[in-house]
Parts: structure tokens; C-alpha cells; sequence
DNA sequence: CCCCTATTTGCATACCTATGCAAGCGCTTG
DNA sequence: CAAGCGCTTGCATAGGTATGCAAATAGGGG
């Protein structure tokens, strides 16, 4: 087993210079269409292919992106990783993925990071501490959270690009479907306390109620886990006048409490109570559940992502904060129109 | 924004040499604990990082794995990436993901992964050209197939490095259970036809059925799709003399089946037909499914994974397949004993 | 006090490619 | 025919680090 062959060795074979190979591969360079395939032909027969570190090293351009994600038990992040990284492979990039143990912390994960020189950072870790989008963005890595924003108008925002749902909105439309539906004991089912994401879908929902002359009954926290989500499903069916309605901030905890209220609590969905849950995951379709649920856009926010990216990646662009609508997806969790 | 710290001015700032800031940050290189602090007081105060592609370029080791999937729907795979990138971070290795598009072909993929001389690759993608194995492992590169071996027993088996379940006695297991609880018009769901996952599955399991005096009814194919699950029950369960029990080759199909024997069909599961998946995805246990499955076990597949890989990176080591033992998870989809 | 060894340090170079610069070439134009 | 222009090509260097080798330093035993 030989090392692989160098630009040289081709330009070697082909007599020209290494400066004619490195052309060859560098799209936009100068270079006469007799050089190119002669060199083509020379790289064809050793089985050439430019070193990217090398070139990185001189470019300044890995053409790698960090992606970092903490839980991928909730469906909606497979869908990212393989959507994202589909449109970067498009674009000329790959992903690298660091996976941001909770016990670890966040520092460590940087420091390997940025020993990649990674050309952009795409964050959506919702159990991520707040402080590491500042740190990557004040070393001059573009950074796009995606799925969750730093500091809800705080004073002490950081400039960092985001990409979000209108969680709001989607927290608004569960609230008038819920209302219309005739429901009227209604609770909500958070994820993380500190999460942007699970508090802007409360905001949304909360408002709504109120503007409906509705009130939310009860609240409880699920911590994004299935576990977590159906324990806190027990606590709020355990009260005397339990709710006929629930809104969870996402469809992994929606399910779980699906579970519980019917197989535990021997409850009828959406008779007895109905649920709405958030992210429209492929298993919010599947036939045991038929989930009513606000669907976030993969694909768009993909996209958007990407552009913010390339877009820091280029100039010096402001940050910008990306919103994608959301929409209602209506299947069996909710009772139908009287 | 300035341009990164580089070796230099930490070494600068330390008054010392270049390469003493190199060995300070190379474990196990001849450093003075004197001079070990001065340089890292001195990185401390710049920022510094060593620039991990300059590294990769003079050590040749870039100490990047790259992983090839092709469908994350089926759960089973975002396990994967999770553990399988915790392992390598632990061993100071990133994953780079590859996501194979079935139209793209292979050898797109392949030209990119080799550009980034990563130091390994990880190939889990059950749909994926036999022949990707091949070209890597003859490039020099260490590549484990994960989840599927190249060529059964054929003489054409190329010596590349596998780590799979025991399919064939998860297959087995299968059979044995659904004999013993008196099924007897027994189907089995295959995922691809080529996928060395399913047909190891499907043999282990006819085989113990003819042992075991029963004889397989129907077969069909799902293309490990969740449509392609429900089109092959429908046909499957058109027969006059429907099947009463089927084993599907992995958990993803096998609640795409539930959902249309359940709802569609009308029938009754376990007692019209009992149904057995494979790979105990976090969902098999979810409530309204409570799958009875073959359990493959992630964690010992990474960790063997992560072995293989590591051994042939050092030495020149024969390949190796390495096969994990699997365990039957009774829940709910197989009637009790009677 | 000296010599020999063990350890630490710096110098110089190599890893592989991209690119500014100047030279070469062919062609057009006056 | 000469001058000028545009396109190619090669030369030389830079990008940031690791490491073999030789020099320097420290340490210890006789």
C-alpha cells in the first residue's frame, strides 16, 4: 500500500507543472482545455484527488460545518441532520457532528470545534448553554442557531443569526383550534424552562387563550423527555378537575403523554381530552396515534440556514433572525367541529 | 477580526521556539514542566488552538471518521450516529456524516469522503453499492461495514471489516417464539432483497421454522420503507387463508404493518396475528405499539465498532467481522403462552 | 573536577496545495 | 511589421504544524 499521489506525481506524468494540476482542480481557474484533459488524464491513471486539508490550509476554507445536537431521541433532529447535511453536500460542504454531552458542558465541545477550523457552526442543541453562541460568534465563526434564540429581547442579546419556527403563531393556532373545539379545562406541557423554543409556544398559546376569553388551568414541565414528559402528564391528571385539553411543546412528549392518558389513565382521545402537540415528526402520522399537531418546515428551515451561513460566510452581513411559518396539521387528537 | 493565534505568536509572546509550543500541545513529547506553563500562560492569554488541519497534514491523521447512512427515518440509525459519535469524541476522533443519496451513486460520495483523508470510514447504509466497501478498502482507507456485510459467502467477499447482529439466531429466536405460541400460517416481511440484514434474518428464521416442523406461508418485501410495509400486508393478508403471525425484518416496517392490519384491516393484535420486529427501536416500546422484537444491542455494535476501527488504523490487521449477540424482548404483539 | 548520559531545546525541513507575479505565446490592430 | 493585448503557464512562496537531528544543558558517578 502506497501514500496516495500528490499533484506533483501528476504533474510529473502529464510534464507539466504542479501549478497546471492544482488549476486543473480549481473550478474558475485559467487553464486551456489541452492542459486540463491532459492533466485529467494523467490524474484518471494514478487515481488523484486533491488533498482538502492541504488546501484548506492556504484557502482559509475547510468547507465544514459544525452541527451540534445533544438529543437525537426526538425525531425532529434526524430529519435535520439528514436534510441539512443533503443541502451542504449540495453546496460543497460537509457536517462534522459533535454531539454535546450534557455532563461535558459546552466548552469542550468548542475547543474541539474550533480546532476544525470549521467554516460555519449551526447549533440545535436546545439543552445548550446560552454562552456558547457568544463564544463562537466573538471568534468570528459565522454561528446560526437553529431551532432556538439566545435571549428572549434581553438586554444582552447577542448578535448571532437563528433560525425559528413561528412558535408563537403555532402556540396561537393550537389555542383557537382548542377553543373552537369546544374544549375547555386546557393545559400546557413544557419542555425545558430556559428552552426560547418551548417558552415562545407558551407565549403564543397563553395569549391566545386569553384574547378567547379562555385561561390556561394548569401548567407542567416534561424536560423534553419521554419519561419526564409522562410524569408530568400523572401529576396533572392527579387533580380533581383534570384538564380536558392539552397542548405539549412537542410531538416526542405529546406521544408520550398519549400513552399514559390512554393506556394508564384509560382516557378517550380526543373525547376526553384532546391534545395538540408541535413539530409534525413522521410518527405524529402513524396510525396509533394520528397526532393533531403545528408542523414545522424541515425543508425551509434547512435552507434558511444554509443561506444565513453562506451568507456570514462571505461578508460581514448582519446577523438575522429567520422566522418560518408554521401550520396546522389536523389528523384525530382533536375533536371535530360540533 | 483578526486572524487566529498561530504556533509562532504564542511562541513569540513565551520567548521560546516554535517547536516548543508544538510539544507542549503533543502528549507525550519531551517538554519541561517549566517550560510546559510558560507556553501555556502565554496560548492562555492569545486564544490559542493548534489548527488541527496543519496537524492532519504533517502527522497524516486527520482524525476524522466519516459515516455513510442513507435513511435516518428507521430510529435505529440516529442511535447510531449518537453513540457511535460519543465513542469516537471520547477517542479523540469526529464523525464527518455522509448522507448517500440513492440517485447520486456511491462514487460521488466516495470522491468527496477521500478528499478529506479521513483516517476511517463507517459504512451504514444498507442501500449503498456493494462496491463502495471495496474501493475504499483498496485505496488503503480502514472501512467497517456496519449493519451489513458485503458478500454472503460468495468468492468474490472482499476482506473488509463488519460488525453485525447475530441475524441469523435473531431470526431463529423469532421463529421459536411464534411456533411456540401456535401460530401457524407464518409470513415473513423482508427489507431489501439485497440487504445482507434481511436475508440473514429470513434464513435464521426459515430455517428454525422447518426444524421446528412449520413451514413459511408467504413472504414479501417492504424495501424497508414504511409505505412499502403497508403495501406488501395488503397483499400479504389478501390471501383467502390470510397469515396469522408475521415477522418483519425490522421494527420501522413492523409498526407500518400494525397500523394497517390494526386500522385498516380490523384485526386484532396479538390475537388474529402476533407480530415480531427486529432491532428494538426506542418506539417498539411506546404504548400503542408494544412491539415484541429482536433486540439489536447499539452499544456494544459501536463500541466493536470503534475496535475495528482503531485496529486498523495502527497495524496492518486482517480484517474482521465481528458479530454481536441479539436477545428476544417479549412485550406485547405475540399472544402469551397458553 | 571531569566525563558520560539523559533530558530539553532550537533549527531546519517536510507535509500538499493555491496563487501572485512575470514570462511566454499567439493573435489582432494600426 | 511592430506594438499591444489577452490568455496560459511555470516559478517561487506561503499556509501552520510536527519532528529528526544536533546542540545545549543538567545531573551524577568516579
Amino acid at each position: 500500500m502506497k501514500s496516495a499521489p500528490r499533484a506533483q506525481d501528476v504533474a510529473d506524468l502529464a510534464q507539466v507543472s504542479q501549478s497546471a494540476v492544482s488549476r486543473t482542480f480549481t473550478p474558475g481557474a485559467s487553464v486551456s482545455e489541452e492542459m486540463r484533459s491532459k492533466v485529467l488524464a494523467a490524474a484518471q491513471r494514478l487515481g488523484y484527488r486533491p488533498n482538502a486539508l492541504a488546501r484548506s490550509l492556504i484557502t482559509r476554507q475547510s468547507r465544514i460545518v459544525a452541527l451540534v445536537m445533544s438529543y437525537l431521541e426526538n425525531q425532529f433532529y434526524p430529519l435535520v441532520i439528514e436534510k441539512l447535511s443533503q443541502k451542504l453536500q449540495k453546496e460543497g460542504y460537509h457536517v462534522l457532528m459533535f454531539i454535546a454531552d450534557i455532563d461535558e458542558g459546552a466548552d469542550g465541545v468548542l475547543a474541539d470545534i474550533l480546532q476544525y477550523q470549521v467554516d460555519g457552526i449551526v447549533l440545535a442543541s436546545t439543552m445548550l448553554s446560552p454562552t456558547l453562541a457568544k463564544s463562537c460568534s466573538d471568534l468570528g465563526v459565522p454561528v446560526v442557531q437553529f431551532n432556538r434564540i439566545s435571549d428572549l429581547g434581553g438586554l444582552t442579546r447577542y448578535a448571532t443569526s437563528s433560525v425559528t419556527s413561528d412558535n408563537a403563531a403555532g402556540g396561537r393556532l393550537a389555542a383557537e383550534l382548542l377553543v373552537a373545539r369546544g374544549y375547555e379545562r386546557i393545559a400546557f406541557l413544557a419542555g425545558l424552562e430556559d428552552s426560547s423554543t418551548s417558552l415562545e409556544r407558551e407565549r403564543g398559546f397563553t395569549e391566545a387563550l386569553t384574547d378567547l376569553g379562555s385561561d390556561l388551568a394548569y401548567r407542567d414541565n416534561g424536560h423534553y423527555s419521554f419519561q419526564g414528559a409522562q410524569d408530568a402528564v400523572r401529576r396533572l391528571f392527579a387533580h380533581t378537575d383534570r384538564p380536558d385539553a392539552l397542548f405539549v411543546a412537542n410531538d416526542h412528549m405529546a406521544i408520550a403523554a398519549m400513552d399514559v392518558l390512554r393506556q394508564e389513565l384509560g382516557l378517550c382521545v380526543p373525547d376526553d381530552v384532546g391534545i395538540i402537540g408541535f413539530d409534525d415528526v413522521p410518527q405524529a402520522a402513524w396510525g396509533a396515534y394520528q397526532l393533531t399537531t403545528v408542523s414545522q418546515r424541515v425543508q425551509p428551515m434547512v435552507e434558511a440556514t444554509v443561506t444565513l451561513l453562506l451568507e456570514q460566510m462571505c461578508g460581514e452581513v448582519h446577523a438575522r433572525e429567520i422566522v418560518v411559518p408554521c401550520s396546522l396539521v389536523e389528523r384525530k387528537t382533536v375533536r371535530s367541529a360540533t
